[in-house]
Formats: structure tokens, C-alpha cells, sequence
DNA sequence: CCGTCCGTGCTACACTGTTGCAAAAACGCT
DNA sequence: AGCGTTTTTGCAACAGTGTAGCACGGACGG
């Protein structure tokens, strides 16, 4: 029971001048039905439990363009793969938890990166990107000494 | 001119137990010889120019060693790639900066991620990435509005 | 209904990193 | 120095993530 109907995720996409697309819809409702951010084969799999099967490059391809528009972002995730969440309230930006054992990521709403901290004559800073490392509660407490 | 001799290089090792390897000099060589973090081609790149050709796995399997004696230590990079830093002092931990255009990546010295903010009941919080992005000196100038 | 254009799906590819195994190098000992 | 043992290396093959090109199909507008 995701909390945005699809009729909303057309409404969005329509907002941003896209076409309506079986694939546009269901990346835009897994993102908005999770409170974490997810990989993309983590979309790929919730697609095909939908019983929508899409191609690999088809997903990477809506993910871009609702990057492009501003309703997804991207960050940085473990194992050298991207994670996408779905862009909320617009520029709300806030730090993320990486768990090191299961590669879970959680969003951190109420931590901000702090930007304001370096001086760098001559360069531009447009943003702070914060992740925090550690284990999860599924996997902190069977944790070895320091494995 | 390396500040650091290959004589020290191989004290480094010896200290920490391992073998005295051509390869092992010159990758913990060329991370002293450089201020930012290298990727791992271009440390390919530098032992190539130095006229040391090693296979791939073998600067891997180096480096993997490094980090695991925390002779070096391994930060996420643009790209989907891993960065390797010489660890200096020990646990000094400081912050990092990403140019989005170029994809050179900076050390920050003076700039220590926050990892106090947050407060996660269950989870356990090992250590705090801060990332700025933003733009270099050299990218700065010829920036187009925003792409 | 029909034409146009964008999105999809397929194949193939590039890049990053890992695994297994035999040959070679480094080390310790005599 | 010579020898045997252990660690590294180099090679080949593989896995995972992401991208490029191109023909077909669906979405949109008339």
C-alpha cells in the first residue's frame, strides 16, 4: 500500500513534461514506497515482484531522466553502485548511513552536512555529501571484535 | 624528487611483516609522491612511467595488502572507483573534495567530518565520510550556467 | 485513425574489481 | 652460495555495474 497512488506519480510525470511510461510509473512509485534509498537492482527486483518486467537499460534510463528532472536523486552508495531515492520536498539535503556488513543505506533527515567548514580559494563548493559508516541494528549485535 | 626514499619504503614494509616486492615499493612510492588520492589507474599509469609494468591484479592485490597493514587507506571516488591515500599519521581522518568535472579528487586537511551529530539507537557509527563536490581551480573559470 | 517522436528492448561493449591456479620471486636456514 | 618453503606474481577467466547504437513499439497530438 504505497502512500503516493500512481495517479500521483502521472501527475508528477506529466508536471515535468515527460510521457506517461509503464516504466516511469513503477521506478517513481518503488522509490516513493521506500524510505530508503535503493539500488538499482533492488528497483529492478521490486519491478518484477510487481509482475512488471523491464530491461536492465530501460531502468537506467527512466532513473536518469528522473534524475535529469529533479525527482529522483542519486548518491553514492556501497559496492561501487549507484542508490536512488525519491527527491521529497525538493532540496532537502540530509546525510546517509551506510551499514559496512548487510550494505544497507538509511537517510539521516535530521543530520546536515556542514558545508561551511573549508575555505578553498578558487574553488566551488556545491555541495556536502555525509555518510556515516557503521552496522545496523540487524547486524550490530553479532559483531566479532573488529571483523 | 620523492620526499620519501625507497629505503623508507621498504622499512615501511619490513615493519609491518611483508615481503619486499618491486610492485609494493613502487605503489607505496608513488602514493607518498602525490598530495591527492590516486586512483587506481592512474597509479597503473605512474608505475608504467616509472617503467615498472605490473599486471592490474597485482597493483590490486598491492594495495589491497596496503590498506590491510593501514599503510594506505581506500576512499570512494568519483566513477564507481576506489581512490588510495598514503596514511600519514595514523588515524588522522579528514575530509574530502571531489571535482565533479574533472574527477580530480583533493585531501583536506583541515576539514574533519562531524560524526557526533547523529544520534541512531542500535546503530553503532565506526567512522564519517564528508565529501564536498563542487569544482577546481582549473574547471572553475569555464563553468557554464549549470552543466 | 494515423503519423511523428520518444521510450523501450536487445545486443554488444567498457570499466572496475575479484577468483583460481601455475610459475616465479623472496625469504630463512644450513 | 645452495636449498626448500612460503608468499607474490602473472595470466586467464569471470562477476557486477553502467553505457552506446539501433530497430521496434507505444505514447501523444492532430
Amino acid at each position: 500500500m504505497p502512500s503516493v497512488p500512481s495517479s500521483h506519480a502521472r501527475d508528477i510525470i506529466t508536471a515535468h513534461g515527460g510521457r506517461i511510461t509503464r516504466a516511469r510509473i513503477a521506478v517513481l512509485e518503488a522509490l516513493h514506497a521506500s524510505a530508503r534509498p535503493q539500488s538499482h537492482d533492488e528497483i529492478a527486483q521490486a519491478l518484477r515482484a510487481a509482475g512488471i518486467a523491464h530491461d536492465r537499460v530501460t531502468l537506467y534510463r527512466a532513473l536518469d531522466w528522473l534524475v535529469a528532472q529533479g525527482i529522483a536523486r542519486r548518491i553514492a552508495g556501497a559496492q561501487r553502485a549507484w542508490r536512488f531515492e525519491a527527491a521529497h520536498g525538493g532540496s532537502h539535503r540530509h546525510a546517509h548511513f551506510h551499514c559496512d556488513r548487510c550494505g544497507q543505506v538509511l537517510c539521516l533527515e535530521d543530520v546536515q552536512p556542514e558545508a561551511g567548514a573549508a575555505h578553498l580559494p578558487g574553488y566551488r563548493i556545491d555541495r556536502a555529501e555525509l555518510v556515516l559508516h557503521g552496522a545496523c541494528p540487524g547486524c550490530s549485535p553479532n559483531l566479532p571484535a573488529h571483523a
